[in-house]
DNA sequence: ATTATATTTGCATATTTGCACAAATATGTA
DNA sequence: TACATATTTGTGCAAATATGCAAATATAAT
């Protein structure tokens, strides 16, 4: 585990542990089909510029997956993805333990 | 899933999404046995106080386990309830999605 | 008691971050 | 073309955060 992988891990975790990001995680979460911006600016009570930088964040980690349909652009949880890199960092934490380190 | 469990996984994720906290929760991770913080200092390129502070904040969020021994104080790394939310978080995310909301 | 070691805390500082608002951009529609 | 809608970007501000250094605290060892 090299500080590259760290970096990348943690910038992961940084990108879901931030209130309105993980709300809007949250809230993908529960879409079976893809969302547009606007839509999901209803979950935070924030600016939509603000939810626009947040999904950019988002989709920047690979969290999200944003498509292009005309003038909306919709986005939908990368689920497998998330879910395997935060069970993958769970099992490490779990397993990796060396005898021979005190 | 109200705003203040949102802000519960949020507040672990974002005390591990930092670069030297997430170093030091790896560091601990390959111990068998509890750790001093000036041990844990090597893993770090940063002063004590630093290292002290990152380990304050990990152990308030319930990932480290803080025992005091003399002038020495060991760290140990909750395994099973870090792995725990974070697959639990996993588990939502691949899982949650309700057919009735678009 | 003095000294050494481990850790925390106060303080100053540099950087990052989240936010609102206005303006810009892009694209669909009348 | 003119207008409406969706989204991004520029800017500035306030708050949060990470860091280093020095001083304070705590406790073990001599």
């Amino acid at each position: 585990m090299n500080n590259t992988d760290i970096q990348q891990i943690a910038n992961l975790l940084k990108a879901l542990g931030e209130f309105n990001r993980l709300s809007l995680v949250y809230q993908l979460c529960q879409c079976k089909t893809p969302q547009n911006a606007m839509c999901l600016c209803t979950c935070c009570s924030v600016d939509a510029s603000v939810v626009s930088r947040h999904l950019k964040v988002l989709t920047q980690e690979g969290i999200l997956h944003l498509q292009k349909r005309g003038r909306e652009r919709t986005y939908a949880l990368n689920r497998e993805y998330v879910a395997s890199r935060l069970r993958n960092l769970a099992d490490k934490i779990e397993n990796t333990q060396q005898p021979s380190k005190s």
